[in-house]
DNA sequence: CTTGCCTATGCAACAAGTTGCATAGCAGGA
DNA sequence: TCCTGCTATGCAACTTGTTGCATAGGCAAG
């Protein structure tokens, strides 16, 4: 399961509550692993339970106490373990790609709306991408290596960095990549009849 | 739940049992949607008693007998309501990409071969792709919609066929950027130390 | 002072997906 | 004849993920 991984690597970036790593899964880990926090909170407690999590009362003022998690010995070690598992291949859901074929039975045209709002959704996305690329990692338009200031001077790249970067560039890929084949599926939608 | 939605455009495009159904979601539905073979024969039974597919009992000889699903009126419309209605966002699930950001807390080195092998899965995923392209539209280098059979000389284009292959080319894409990305990735892996 | 919003945690029920196993006919090769 | 492999279908148990709801304190606006 790895629920239990993608929260163990966020906890080791930085110890949280429940609702923290919540908000981190819509922001910087929901790049690449979504969860509600129905799910974390169950996943937390069975991870406590087997030592992989030691947890801490927080009293705060002004709002509710919280439970502040950080990864134990014992779960570092399991992350060790599992890093060096090879992945079993993903498995794909693209449920607007099974739409797409539907629709030669219905009217094709029909989904180009939605097909445009998918878009708009993919260029916001990206949008947020680049923001948090400028903002974190100091990046123009050419990115460039020796300008990045965690490397240059001869100091020793910081590893969580660069990873976190790679990571990111990945989004922006990927973003760029949907908002491209997605004028290609207008496009085609826009040559064809109105189907049947 | 779209793995029904899925079911009823593969048996649209061509009735089949079960079994011909596990082997298409290995192949061409299988580019943007999986299933095993348990879970589509416990769906195919569930959406038979909700009077959306009709079977029929087909004697083979050399083979066991199949029973061969289509679709029925009502699953057809069921299908055409599914497709207005809006897609919820997809839930990202990149294992690789929590494996990179924990690689930070071990040693980020440790993932290269690993790295190097999606990247070879990938490659041969883009292969199959093209090789489908080539084989079912008749594609060479740059396409010319002028040059596709189906589209030239007056006649109506085939809007399955034209939205198979938008469907096809979004997997190309998707190969495409991956093949690339973890080029980056792999750059970034031996840029940085041997970690921690 | 009531209403809505944010922090914070959680249960219960259900839906979906995975894993392991079982059955059975037929074909082809050792 | 036995073993392997392909076609063909299915059950049972388990894990994961989703949806709806409940609780509770504090803050700010109206």
């Amino acid at each position: 399961m790895a629920l239990e991984h993608a929260i163990l690597v966020s906890l080791l970036e930085k110890p949280g509550s429940g609702y923290e790593l919540a908000r981190r899964f819509e922001r910087s880990i929901g790049y690449f692993w979504t969860a509600t926090h129905q799910q974390i909170y169950r996943v937390l407690k069975r991870m406590e339970a087997d030592g992989r999590l030691d947890v801490r009362e927080v009293p705060q003022q002004g709002r509710p106490d919280k439970k502040e998690y950080s990864v134990s010995a014992y779960g570092l070690t399991a992350l060790g373990e599992w890093l060096h598992e090879p992945i079993q291949p993903e498995s794909v859901r693209h449920e607007l790609a099974v739409k797409l074929r539907g629709a030669a039975f219905d009217d094709p045209r029909a989904l180009i709306g939605e097909v445009e709002r998918h878009q708009r959704m993919h260029r916001d996305q990206l949008d947020h991408y680049l923001a948090g690329e400028r903002r974190d990692f100091a990046v123009s338009d050419s990115r460039t290596a020796v300008s990045d200031p965690l490397t240059a001077g001869g100091e020793p790249p910081d590893a969580g960095r660069e990873l976190q970067h790679a990571v990111l560039r990945g989004g922006i890929a990927y973003e760029r990549m949907m908002i491209a084949w997605l004028d290609d599926v207008l496009a085609t939608l826009r040559r064809i009849g109105p189907g049947r």
